[in-house]
RNA sequence: GGAGGGGUACCCAAGUUGGCCAAAGGGGGCAGACUGUAAAUCUGUUAGCUUACGCUUUCACAGGUUCGAAUCCUGUCCCCUCCA
């Protein structure tokens, strides 16, 4: 079997290794427990997130043993690397809660049979710590000259942080050291704004434990132009499909930018890399195909094949020339309040195409809503029984934002 | 604890001799044109309610002065810088 480092570096997944070499001998000759942390700072993982499951999941498929380790302690501090900002503090509970979601959405990619994958939580071993015994055992290890000379902190010094975020990094180091000890993990991967934290955790087990091990961190999901990818104007792109419907979570995969379609592909799918260039190097309209493959296989990933050919085929019908109608947003109405009639601004609020009347106004002001196929020239429109066909009513909001209503 | 600076719409940021401020400009978003469900570009738009005249809420928070306040006064909270 090929080695897992050369499969990660080709697919364009490493951006800092600890020791290169050593790392990919020790990658090729042996089973590894590696982890990588997440902290449950919302209620369902997004893309961001996904790029390091796939990580974890080629590695599993190459042997080794992943740790999810979810931050049930280390959320309740909150990483202040690469932030501009403090974050707000999350309460216990909500710590909680999300942690009970994030469990959920990790079974469906990595297998957690016996000896193939281990989750745990921090909060385990962080929550009681004693103060000074830990300040004792780790603290002194840690030198603040280095700490505040670390990059992820540059914009903090200039606009504050406080002493409960610039604990994160020991935490997290202290997480390692725990895991190594545990689990025998040698080795912790991550975004690569957790290139320091993870350097604290290898050099902590050297100097406590005189143990040896590795870091690596991955790019993460940008853009050409380096912006992150996996947010929209309504927030993340979440993996959960209560909060990104599958046939939305398709669309955004189809709508990428011509230059990201080969490296999404190569990062976010398992297709072999000589499709992946092929279907990179495709030239001018040709290169939607790649973005439907693209897509597609994104979506079977998270939502399954089944959601993944209905958004497919939704798409199709709405963009293409297809019949079938597969998934696409949908909204029930009331059949008696149709046959009174409804104003068009009601429902088009009820169906979440618009955050208020105002924003539906200026839409239909500036000939941004079809219903039908039909321009709505009148934000007074009263729409009734007429305007269904069998029942149903195609809404289009600008070009390609479609949503169904369906009466019951 | 002391001194100084600051908190403006999704973000950044003007505005602080009181009315012309629902608040410049930029970014972002949304829509229109073009197109390939792309990018770039151009145009419009971007608090809520209203067909509209207009009305309501908004410039950290709570009060006050005034015919009228983002702008003046008082108190409170928060942030930054320097000092201790």
């Amino acid at each position: 079997m090929s080695n897992v480092y050369d499969v990660l570096l080709e697919r364009g997944y490493i951006d800092q290794a600890t020791h290169e070499e050593e790392l990919r001998e020790l990658l090729g000759k042996e089973k590894v427990t590696f982890y990588i942390g997440f902290d449950p700072t919302a209620d369902s993982l997004h893309v961001g997130h996904f790029i390091q499951i796939m990580v974890m999941m080629h590695m599993q498929r190459h042997g080794h043993r992943p740790v999810a380790l979810l931050g049930g302690g280390t959320g309740m501090v909150g990483d202040p690397s690469g932030k501009t900002e403090m974050r707000k503090l999350l309460t216990k509970e909500s710590v909680e809660k999300n942690i009970e979601s994030f469990k959920k959405q990790f079974s469906r990619f990595i297998d957690f049979g016996p000896d193939k994958a281990i989750m745990v939580n921090n909060a385990d071993w962080l929550l009681n710590l004693n103060y000074i015994d830990f300040l004792r055992e780790v603290g002194r290890h840690f030198s603040i000259n280095r700490m505040i000379a670390a990059e992820c902190y540059k914009n903090r010094l200039e606009k504050g942080l406080t002493f409960l975020e610039f604990n994160y990094m020991i935490m997290q180091s202290y997480d390692f050291l725990e895991l190594y000890r545990r689990y025998n993990c040698k080795l912790q991967m991550g975004g690569s704004d957790q290139w320091s934290n993870i350097i604290g955790g290898v050099e902590l087990i050297r100097r406590i434990d005189g143990g040896s091990a590795y870091g690596l961190t991955f790019k993460l999901l940008t853009t050409s132009e380096g912006k992150k990818m996996g947010k929209t104007e309504s927030g993340a792109v979440w993996l959960d499909p209560q909060k990104t419907a599958p046939y939305d979570f398709y669309q955004y995969w189809r709508n990428v930018d011509d230059k990201d379609v080969e490296n999404c592909l190569a990062l976010l799918t398992f297709l072999p890399m000589e499709e992946v260039k092929r279907l990179g190097s495709l030239e001018g309209s040709e290169i939607n195909k790649a973005k439907e493959v693209l897509a597609y296989e994104v979506t079977k990933l998270v939502h399954g094949e089944t959601e993944a050919i209905n958004a497919q085929k939704a798409a199709q019908a709405l963009f293409g020339a297809g019949k079938e109608e597969g998934s696409i947003p949908t909204t029930e109405i009331e059949e008696s309040r149709i046959e009174a009639g409804i104003d068009i601004l009601t429902l088009l609020q009820e169906a979440g195409l618009i955050p208020s009347k105002s924003e539906g106004r200026r839409l239909i002001q500036q000939g941004g809503i079809t219903l039908a196929e039909k321009k709505v020239e009148d934000f007074n429109l009263v729409v009734t029984k007429e305007h269904f066909t069998d029942g149903k009513l195609m809404i289009r909001k600008g070009k390609k934002v479609y949503h169904l209503i369906k009466l019951k």
